[in-house]
DNA sequence: ATGGTGGATGTTCCA
């Protein structure tokens, strides 16, 4: 019987001062892989020794100053698998392809922190917000080129909420950055280039699900004005061996949070 | 319709 391979994601909104969360959430959570969003630190910077403090012997991160920045920990082995391009060329340190030891052959596992695209949704205007659209564009192109992919994972702050149950309020945030037609429309074309959403898979809609509560609420969780910006993917050929998912809504409430709470799926795998 | 908060940075950008 397959080992249970527990896969989390989180955008933690500057991992060094974040730090001791990752403790409470390597204790609440029990994750296998750790995959961050928003480390905010450059390598160079970067706590090397933290991740096998905190039971994670196995780490790769790739960040820059002050903004963007991925992270994977991991207790089983991974290695570093660079197949992608730089996207949009910018280098901006929106991605970590790695692959993870498992019984079944090795996991190909994908951390994304996609643009966020500013405040305004026009390109002419906003040139935040062309970026996105074509940030999701280039990786639908690339994972659909990807013909027989399987045993992949993507997970990640996708910034974009694309069902209607997926927003407290789709009628209100249909103009709003993260629910707009051409977003919503570009990213599930980029997931169904190849994946299934794992979370709706237990979650189907129109049960509303969030992820991210904004800091600007006062009494979040009583307004419950929240958005599902986080995602977990899965190929299709792993959709079986899909055993559960987890959305740590109670992280909105540690101490000094992150804006996001951590996602994670269960796989037999 | 507006402004609300938070992190990194450095006198502002980004989310």
């Amino acid at each position: 019987m397959a080992a249970r391979l527990r896969i989390a994601s989180w955008n933690i909104n500057s991992l060094r001062l974040r730090l001791p969360l990752l403790r409470v959430l390597a204790d609440t959570l029990d994750p296998d892989v750790i995959c961050l969003q928003e480390t905010k630190v450059q390598d160079s910077e970067f706590p090397q020794a933290a991740p096998a403090e905190l039971g994670y012997p196995h780490a790769l991160w790739r960040g820059m100053k002050g903004y963007n920045g991925v992270a994977i920990f991991s207790r089983r082995p991974i290695a570093a698998h660079d197949i992608a391009p730089d996207w949009c060329a910018r280098g901006d340190c929106r991605h970590l392809c790695v692959t993870v030891a498992a019984e079944g052959g090795p996991i190909e596992l994908h951390d994304f922190y996609v643009p966020a695209g500013g405040d305004i949704p026009d390109r002419a205007a906003n040139p935040k917000y062309g970026h996105k659209l074509d940030f999701i564009a280039e990786t639908r192109a690339w994972f659909a080129a990807r013909t027989g992919l399987a045993r992949a994972v993507l997970v990640g702050d996708l910034n974009i909420a694309p069902l209607d149950c997926d927003v407290w309020s789709h009628r209100q945030l249909l103009d709003v950055v993260s629910h707009t037609p051409p977003e919503t429309e570009g990213l599930l074309a980029w997931q169904n280039a190849g994946f299934v959403d794992a979370v709706r898979h237990f979650v189907p809609a129109p049960e509303k699900l969030f992820t991210w509560w904004s800091y600007r609420n006062r009494d979040w969780r009583a307004s419950d004005r929240g958005r599902r910006l986080d995602h977990a993917w899965v190929t299709p050929d792993l959709a079986p061996a899909l055993r559960g998912w987890q959305v740590l809504k109670d992280a909105r409430d540690w101490e000094r949070g992150s804006d996001h709470v951590p996602v994670s799926i269960d796989l037999a795998v």
